[in-house]
DNA sequence: AAATCTACCTAATGTTAGTTAGAAAATGGT
DNA sequence: ACCATTTTCTAACTAACATTAGGTAGATTT
C-alpha cells in the first residue's frame, strides 16, 4: 500500500520510486480530465488512457475516483496559495499596495492559466463536485479568501483604495473576472500576464475618462 | 405527439393545455437540476422527482436528456438577451453610454440571479456540456457577445471610454465578474441590483484614489 | 356508451462505468 | 539465475441509469 504514511525505510532518497512517478502521472491525467470534462463526465478509462495505463490499474494507486478528486483539489489550492504568497512577499516591504495586489493577480492567473491544471480544475469544477468533498475543502478555500481579504483591507486602511467600496463584494467580482478566464482563455499563448495587467488596470483605474 | 408543430385546430386559445404545462414543469425542474448539479451528474429521476412525475414519463414530453439540455440553453440565452436589449432600449436615445452599459449589466445580473434558472444553467454548465450541444449553441452565444461588443465599442467611439484599453479583453473580464456571481451569490436576497452597481462602478471608475 | 386519446405509470432492457480479484509481468536485491 | 516485491493487466462483478415497451385511469370525442 503506497499510501501517505511517512516513509519508514532507512533513507528513501529523493523519492523517485517507480510508484510515486506513476501515481503522479495518473493524478496529472485526472486533473486534466476533470478540468476539461468535469468530474461526473470523466470516466476512469479516460484518465487511464491519458496516463498510459488500464482503468483497473488505477486502483493500485488510489482507492476511488473521489479520492483523486480530493487530492487534485488539495494540490491545486496549495499551488495557487503558495504562488500568490510568494509573488507578494518577494516584492519586499516597501512595495506599494497597488504593486502587491498586482503581483497577487499575476500569480493567481499564472497558476490558473499556465502552471497548474490542478488549480484550474479546482476552480472550474469545485461547484459541481460531490457535496461531501466540497465540505472537506471549504477551510482551504476560506483561508485563501481570507488572504485576499487582508490584502485589500490593508490597501484601504492605508488609503490606497477609496473607502466607499464594499470590499467583499469587490473581491468576489475580482475573483470572478480572474477565475472566469479559465472558461475562455486559449491555454496556448502566455497570455496570463497580459490579462493580469488589464485586470489590475480595471480594478484600480476603471475604464471611464 | 404533442410537439412544436403549429396548432392546426381552429382556435387553440392561450395554449394552456395540460401537456404544455407539464412539459414546462419538467423543463423547469431540469434547469434547476442542471444548474445545481451539472449535466452529467443530474439523473433523470432527479428531474422527474422535482417535477412530481416518474422518470419514464419524461419521455412523453422529450426525446432525450440531451434535448432537454438543448432547450434549457436556448430558453436561457433568449431570456438574457431579450432582457438586456429591453433594458438598454427602454432608456431612450439620449441616455449616456455609461447609463446604457449600466442597464445592460443590471439586466444581465437580474436574469442570472433572480429571474431565470435557464440563464443561470446556461452560463454555469455550458462549458461542461457535450461537445455537440456546445457547437449547436455557439451562434447564439456569439450573437450575444457581439451585442456587448457593440455596446462597448460605441461607448469608446464617443469618448466615454479611454482608448488605450483592449476592449475584447475588458469585455471578457466583465463577463467573468458578472457570470461568476452564480458561483457564490445566495439566490435569496434581491442582491442583483447591488452587485450591478458595484460592477458598474468598478468598470468605469476603478477602486484607486 | 363505445371508441379513442392523453398523460402518466410500472417494469423491463441494455449499456455504461466504478470497483474488485487474481493472474501476469516487471523490478530489484542476493 | 532465483525469489520477493512491486506494478500493471485481464476479466469479471455490480450498481446505476438512460431509454423502451406495454399498460391504465381518466378525459374527450363520436
Amino acid at each position: 500500500m503506497p499510501v501517505e504514511l511517512a516513509d519508514t525505510t532507512v533513507a528513501s532518497g529523493p523519492d523517485a520510486s517507480k510508484s510515486k512517478i506513476s501515481r503522479r502521472r495518473v493524478l496529472d491525467a485526472a486533473a486534466r480530465c476533470f478540468l476539461n470534462k468535469g468530474y461526473a463526465a470523466t470516466r476512469l478509462s479516460d484518465i487511464a488512457e491519458e496516463a498510459g495505463m488500464k482503468a483497473g490499474s488505477i486502483y493500485y494507486h488510489f482507492d476511488s475516483k473521489e479520492q483523486m478528486l480530493s487530492e487534485v483539489f488539495d494540490i491545486g489550492m496549495t499551488a495557487v496559495f503558495d504562488a500568490v504568497r510568494t509573488g507578494v512577499e518577494t516584492l519586499g516591504p516597501e512595495a506599494t499596495h497597488r504593486e502587491r495586489i498586482a503581483a497577487a493577480i499575476k500569480a493567481h492567473l499564472q497558476q490558473l492559466l499556465e502552471q497548474s491544471d490542478y488549480t484550474a480544475a479546482n476552480i472550474r469544477i469545485f461547484g459541481q463536485a460531490p457535496a461531501e468533498i466540497q465540505r472537506r475543502h471549504m477551510p482551504d478555500r476560506e483561508a485563501y479568501r481570507e488572504y485576499w481579504r487582508q490584502l485589500l483591507e490593508d490597501a484601504r486602511r492605508d488609503g490606497a483604495l477609496r473607502d466607499d467600496a464594499d470590499l467583499s463584494l469587490i473581491r468576489m467580482l475580482l475573483f470572478g473576472a480572474l477565475n472566469w478566464t479559465v472558461e475562455w482563455n486559449d491555454p496556448e499563448k502566455g497570455s496570463a500576464d497580459r490579462i493580469a495587467e488589464a485586470a489590475t488596470a480595471m480594478l484600480f483605474d476603471g475604464l471611464g475618462r
